[in-house]
DNA sequence: ATGTAGACTATAGTCGACC
DNA sequence: CGGTCGACTATAGTCTACA
């Protein structure tokens, strides 16, 4: 059975590196804290559909991009 | 700005009518209360990606379904 | 069948500190 | 720069009841 959270913190990583930008700068952008971020990142957090549309518009990203598995 | 609350529980129900399908029955494949889902339909609740899965198997389309605005 | 309200428990999301 | 821990506050998600 798919993890979705695994799925979703693994494109959040790939689509960040991608950018050449730091978690840190990231939280920056999507005003979220620095930490919440890693956890998401690992798989750990079930963030909410409010925090996807804020981490898709920091990376300049569609919502659909990061459920693109 | 556009709600992405809003924008996804109109997809719900959208989705969701275009099945025949009633909130209870949807409730129930989804595992979750009927009334939440009705919150969600109704752009109150700020769902977990978790949740999004859940309603998305439950309605048999894929989880991007939810996020083509 | 659906919307809403209120009271509840679990967890999303913050923050400071350390490695 | 990124991972983790612990304590915290806000809200996700449940449930009963009534229109």
């Amino acid at each position: 059975m798919m993890d979705i959270k695994v799925a979703y913190g693994e494109k959040v990583k790939a689509i960040r590196k991608s950018q050449n930008v730091s978690q840190e700068k990231l939280a920056e952008l999507a005003e979220l804290d620095r930490t919440y971020i890693s956890d998401i990142e690992n798989g750990k957090r079930n963030v909410s559909i409010e925090t996807v549309f804020k981490i898709a518009k920091a990376l300049d990203k569609p919502m659909i991009s990061f459920f693109e598995f």
